[in-house]
DNA sequence: GGCATATTAGGACAGGCGTCCTAAACGATG
DNA sequence: CATCGTTTAGGACGCCTGTCCTAATATGCC
């Protein structure tokens, strides 16, 4: 087995451990045992714990990256894209009642411990931040694309931190649908632009 | 300076601590060290950490007891209640923007290490939604009451995590404007009652 | 003032942590 | 088969953690 191979597997294994226990309370043995190989075999792959907290945001964002772009691939819509993305609490319920949010959680250990990765962990944030403004323009919401997308972020995080908190799996359906309900006045599209972005999808 | 003095100081401390450094990541000497006490002292007035921690817990659930207790004496009217609930991430902003929600992250920490206290803490999240659901209910919407309380939780969740993730103001008080807006709608009390919560908000 | 109690300080202890080192086993190549 | 670089195992090291113990100090009561 060759050493990327044993690298992708830590990192894998990290990755999981990390989202389910924390990155602080995941200790390398408990990685090493998941990976099945020796404690002190670590640091022929990595160099240090930190090192491969890098790997696995790496990996995530590379993940999430081609995630968005395959979305990309399949809608044309960008409101079908938007859609897709309010879905996720949807599709991920499981792991998000157990576990929470892996961008949410991780972005707020990485701060609480003060770590030098909390700038990478953030790129994650900012990815999907992005990919939401650009798609709110495409929708015809250029100026308030930006404000747009933060909504959904934080309609995302809020569902997430909740369903995780109460175990709720309705509530999770509940309020996708009062989301998907509130992104059709947008990609209606019909919509004049007013001052105070929502008001006109309340109103 | 009695115990009791002393007890308080150390939880005073302990809650500061663990809302900016995370529960996991204070250790006892931090602890000590805040309060200019002996680390073996510790064990006089608590007989470990855990103990600490469910300390810190029935102070932070009794201190936003007694908070919402005030609110029900100053504002006679539920909806004013319920926008003075909106506005606290506004109120603690600056808190917010540097570590987040201290319901949040704790009971996410707590989570992920598997702590048996996490229950306790949850409870906290149980007296917000119990709060805000009578509130509801005193506004006319008894059936709903529960997923409109749930629906303002996770936009304070979501409004802290990005608030904090981004260190954005702005953001903060958009949404909280934007919430103020949805609100109006019940608060207006005109309203008939439909099947599937939200949707005469938003329609 | 003397005495019992309440409170404190400081160090000892075992265990777990991330890190590092060294030697052995492996696999491909000549 | 021999040899090389690659990959591995296992343990040692120092540090920090939560916990506990004991002796010293402060406090309040007769």
């Amino acid at each position: 087995m060759g050493a990327a191979t044993t690298r992708a597997h830590i990192v894998e294994a990290a990755d999981r451990l990390f989202y389910r226990q924390g990155y602080e309370h995941t200790s390398f043995a408990a990685i090493a045992e998941a990976v099945h190989i020796s404690r002190g075999n670590f640091y022929y792959h990595f160099k240090s714990k930190d090192d491969i907290l890098s790997a696995v945001i790496a990996a995530r964002l590379e993940s999430r990256r081609r995630m968005l772009e395959r979305w990309e691939a399949e809608e044309t819509d960008p409101a079908d894209r938007i859609r897709r993305f309010v879905e996720i609490v949807v599709t991920n319920r499981a792991d998000i009642q157990r576990y929470g949010c892996p961008v949410g959680t991780l972005t707020t250990e990485l701060a609480k411990l003060g770590h030098p990765a909390l700038d990478d962990a953030g790129g994650l944030f900012t990815l999907f931040r992005a990919w939401l403004r650009e798609q709110f323009t495409q929708l015809g919401h250029p100026a308030q694309a930006d404000a747009l997308a933060m909504h959904v972020l934080a309609f995302s995080q809020g569902v997430a931190t909740l369903a995780h908190a109460f175990r709720d799996e309705d509530f999770i359906h509940r309020e996708v649908q009062r989301m998907h309900e509130w992104l059709s006045a947008y990609s209606a599209g019909a919509l004049s632009a007013a001052p105070g972005d929502g008001a006109q999808a309340d109103a």
